[in-house]
DNA sequence: TATGAATGAGGTTTCATTCAT
DNA sequence: AATGAATGAAACCTCATTCAT
């Protein structure tokens, strides 16, 4: 199991830096200190790494929000805490926010079943379903919220690694974006 | 020349559906009735051509939008148009605008200079710069404003291909999501 | 290690008979009756097999030659003894003498470090600056003596491997050989 | 006939430096300033090419030769002249005489036949045999006199090119050399 | 569980050669 | 004679995967 996070994290570097074609097998090996079959003990096919590394970086990222969310807040904290702390904990674990960008664009993301998928989006739908139903979000639907509010959290996210940003500058850019995707989604 | 073209055209419809390292060169000089060698005639290398092949699709959709801008037009419907007729080439040109993303979420970004996406983003920020200044926009930074605005589009067209819609449903999608990024860019 | 000298040897027997260029790496394998992946294992690759190849084949020579001059002896005999030692090492190895002259007459030679030749000639060369100090040889510089006597050697070789000789003969024209050589260097 | 002399030149000096597996005809052709299938117009192949190299190189040295000896001379300077005479050709034609040495080496070598290779000696074994007749050289069979002159030549010039000398030191070292093959090759 | 040598299918690329212009 | 785009066989090499230890 230590070893199984050596992999994971050598193959999170260097899949990102690399992409998942650039990156074979045994420099995942190497850079996890452990032997190059020692690789297929843990997973059975790179391809099986591939996903096993988005699953775990995605539950990672479920954890951190659960963590934040509280069932009794009301609904627009909730709102404003979930896309702040999205970006603050994309800021602090930009390989794995980039992983996940880059799976999602790739032929990989077949392999993530639909119900899944689902599944990984309830925190994020069943916040914007209440949302609609105490009217105040707009009523669009629930999967179209889900992927304009991915995609600017992206947006968000792509502009602050751009360049570099102090601590405050990028408080204040979170905080504008927060402003601006409130404006476009909320109740009018 | 000819054979270009159909070189181009082959690896885009390969690389969009396997990927650029499930699409072996060897089946695009295939698809394209050409011979392996005539490929690597027309691009040094396989990335090469990767490269070659992102740089025609924007300049098609430079080229696309550039023939709807009209000078004389004021910027607010400029701004919808740009942004309405993205989406609609998007939609017909469905594989090169899915291209345009897997390449750009991609490793292979960082091979286009930082001075080349500038220039491919001029007719974008020349006119969100012309809209600030007129008051039309918020003062954000241009780069900010372009990054979101992307994101919107891609946002959009992610959902409108995620299902079946008639034309008349496009339209709608493509309105209200202009009015959401509208809403969260204009002055206010 | 079994493995690797089967490449070796295949590759030695393959490099004389069709030169470096005339033999496809698929062929040593084949031969060695390896894997085609094996080979690469072995040495990163083909040119490093080439390398390889040479000094393993300087090392058997040396290791021949040093095994038959003894420290105790005089010069003189011991000069005899190289020379003609070499000549029936090289017809009982004509492979490897012959792909060590292939080897220093191609390109490939620049790829052996001026230490690594110096090194590899101390046998010889600590030999003639023996052989000067005690006035037996020609006070020439000893890169001088080392270069003709092994143009002797070279062409000796050269003459007996033209024709068929019977053994009587072949110690004859090393006999002259050596004579002849002596009689070029030996101090007067 | 022009384009014909770019081709060899090019082909010389590209052989020399990569080898002629290590040259592409398309770079001889880049080269000599001339499009690729031009090369295959003048030569039927880049085998061709490489024997019609050799031969050229070698009549280059053949009629050097000849023009300096004299058939009225008398034997001794003639002998001299052409050891001599051959290595400076060869310091002034390095490459020329470079490839003469790799082509030889090399398993190209069985692509010229016993006859040329026995008229392209004539002028050294014809010198050699009346050296012999007239009891100035030792009676060994004329094509060991011949393999045993080439060898030791070749080693001089190797010696020559292995360091910068002066055009004195040159010349001192050629004139050692002289008269130490001749003390190897002289009757007594 | 861990190792790493061995495998061999398959990928990218090279290059001598052809041929229509 | 000259050109250079096109060809496709074949070369080198990579790499996911296996398996005996």
């Amino acid at each position: 199991m230590e070893k199984q996070q050596q992999i994971l994290a050598a193959a999170l570097k260097l899949f990102v830096e690399f992409g998942f074609h650039g990156t074979p097998t045994s420099k995942i090996a190497e850079m996890a200190s452990v032997a190059n079959g020692t690789l297929f003990h843990h997973y059975k096919t790179k391809n099986d790494l591939v996903v096993a590394l988005y699953n775990s970086v995605k539950e990672d990222l479920a954890k951190s929000l659960s963590a934040i969310i509280h069932g009794s807040d009301f609904i627009t904290p909730k709102f404003k805490n979930i896309f702040v702390h999205t970006l603050y904990w994309a800021l602090n674990n930009r390989e794995k926010f980039y992983y996940i960008r880059q799976f999602e664009s790739s032929p990989h993301i077949v392999k993530i079943s639909a119900e899944t998928i689902k599944e990984q989006a309830t925190v994020h739908t069943s916040l914007f379903e209440e949302g609609i139903r105490k009217k105040l979000l707009q009523p669009h639907p629930l999967e179209l919220i889900y992927t304009l509010f991915n995609s600017q959290v992206f947006g968000i996210f792509q502009y602050l690694t751009s360049a570099e940003f102090t601590p405050e500058e990028e408080k204040k850019i979170i905080n504008e974006g927060y402003e601006m995707i409130w404006e476009m989604l909320r109740y009018k």
